[in-house]
DNA sequence: TGGACCATGTAACTGGTTACATGATTCA
DNA sequence: TGAATCATGTAACCAGTTACATGGTCCA
């Protein structure tokens, strides 16, 4: 996976300025993926180099131009190629582990702010993933769905596991 | 976290070789970080030029020669300060949540396969992580300990989802 | 008046990977 | 005989981030 094919699964919707993606990015994706500025732009212009994607500036007036990029047949047959081939092995880098792993070396306190610390930042992405899901539930399509309750059910997960060692009841 | 507080860490228990620390990466960070050869060597050159680390050059028979690297007096203070500082956030890049996200323009045959695929290399990392915890349990200090079970715990809860949707009995 | 939002873009940097080079030993 | 294991290291590359630059509008 690279961010053209997240773009081009984007176009395939419906137009989407830079400015736009980063903010479905952020709103959607924020769980299993993100991509910064310095990155989305410089990859429009070199799909529209490869007319993968198509642009058109738009006037707007009190704000700034924007550049809407749709996507073209070539680059609909390069997600369709994506969307079809074997997903690629995720990427999974987590300090908190690696702290926890090596714990047994530092003191207690630090160890009860680490582990509620993350307990309550995991809290807060089950909590906007769950809001975003209730509020949209009857219009998503099946497997995005599937996709957010697999998010929830992960969190839900480890959640409760930390919940267990700091609370035993 | 950088590659040089985990290699801090490892080094507090004992002396490393670079060939040994991938191999304990291997073993039993996999699940939550990954280093290759390529950034381990001149890291290690790098912090033995740091002084945090030092160098002795083993002459082997049968084998080549091995750099064995032990901790310095700075190298354990650096690495004090890591695990007493805050954890950075984890980084979660799923390709696998992406191909679902978008899942709903591909074929159900597609679709099925990718699922079936993850539980697949799920399961297997599950009955690894497991099967490592049963080995060391009694002498595997209380965090490290909890490290592996919050793992198992996020793959159960994957691999249980899943099923429910490919397998709904 | 100062911060948030809208909007695009570049340059410098970083933290890694992959592939290559070397070479002996052991095992099937 | 060829693959795996032991062991170190470098060069080329790549995908991404951060910080900076620009500048108008809207709202408190």
């Amino acid at each position: 996976m690279n961010i053209q094919d997240v773009i081009l699964g984007l176009l395939s919707k419906r137009s989407f300025s830079g400015y736009d993606i980063k903010h479905h990015f952020e709103e959607y994706f924020s769980f299993f993926f993100d991509a910064s500025f310095g990155t989305i732009y410089p990859t429009l212009s070199k799909m529209e180099g490869l007319k993968l994607i198509s642009k058109e500036s738009i006037r707007q007036e009190g704000k700034p131009d924007k550049n809407i990029y749709t996507i073209t047949p070539a680059g609909s047959e390069q997600f369709n190629r994506y969307l079809h081939a074997p997903a690629d092995k995720e990427i999974f880098r987590s300090d908190f582990f690696m702290h926890l792993y090596f714990g047994d070396m530092a003191d207690a306190a630090t160890m009860e702010t680490l582990l509620r610390q993350a307990m309550q930042e995991k809290q807060e992405m089950y909590d906007d993933l769950e809001q975003k899901l209730n509020q949209l539930d009857a219009f998503l399509p099946p497997y995005q769905k599937l996709s957010m309750e697999l998010g929830l059910a992960q969190y839900a997960a480890f959640i409760q596991k930390v919940k267990s060692v700091l609370d035993p009841s």
